[in-house]
DNA sequence: GTCCGTGCAAAGGATTTGCATAATC
DNA sequence: GATTATGCAAATCCTTTGCACGGAC
């Protein structure tokens, strides 16, 4: 039988990226995570608190690579530090509350459809984009 | 007669800035530049042309008066570097080129409207939003 | 003359990189 | 055993800050 870590190290497999404990670990941590949005920082915070650390180094070379192995986006908010979340392929924005941080997420249709139009309206060859909502989110308010 | 620079030094009296060269040279290149987002350090390449070099730390500074002010936007897209256009309160949205860089404008009132109501259906207050699509323009293609 | 602005150099935070060691296949 | 990952520390990039001097009002 198939342990959790068994799936996660053929994701690993299957992205061409040798299973590793630190991969394992990250993966597990951005799948599992309540929250879906994750910092450097957090999964370093989180790492440390399961009572074995992984290098900054290491966390910054892994979540590179699974961005470049697709298993992983990464953001620029605001502010300097990048999130990065679960790739699960299916496309969506982000509000973002000025307040407490907190992501939450949306996908509209009509919207998407109108961003392809003015791509195509201005002859622009359109890859990917994105919308982030700011401002306060209803706990806050 | 009002010349340009007095103009200018207007403009920054009028934000409840003093009027210094430095915050003149930079409010009047970001006003002229054929291109209309510029970095920290394409207005430092800029200044320097012009045979009187300003240090970053000012440029930095005064950017940052200017973005408090409201007299500039300042923008954060992929990578590290942020980029700071002239405010001339219409919003709009933006397209950057992958390949040259280039950043084209675009507004869609649509969009604008619903974005609101995405908000509005979370409860969600929103208070700025930013979209950007990201791929190659047509003089890249 | 007082107050604010600037330059310089040092500090800061996020991220990357070189190199020796350790783990995976 | 060969190849790839990791940790550590140093380096890099962008940006901010402390302090002494110079300019604006």
């Amino acid at each position: 039988m198939m342990t959790e870590m068994d799936i996660l190290s053929e994701d690993l497999n299957n992205a061409g990226l040798r299973s590793t404990l630190p991969r394992l670990r990250i993966l597990k941590i951005l799948e599992e995570s309540r929250v879906r949005h994750l910092s450097v920082e957090d999964l370093y915070d989180e790492l440390r608190q399961e009572n074995q650390a992984v290098s900054l180094a290491t966390i910054y070379r892994v979540l590179s690579q699974f961005v470049d192995a697709g298993l992983v986006v990464r953001h620029q908010f605001e502010g300097n530090k990048a999130m990065y979340e679960l790739n699960d392929d299916e496309h969506h924005d982000h509000m973002v509350c000025l307040k407490c941080g907190t992501v939450i997420e949306f996908m509209d249709q009509k919207i998407e459809v109108l961003q392809k139009q003015v791509a195509d309206d201005h002859e622009f060859e359109m890859q990917d984009h994105s919308l982030t909502l700011f401002g306060i989110c209803k706990f806050c308010q």
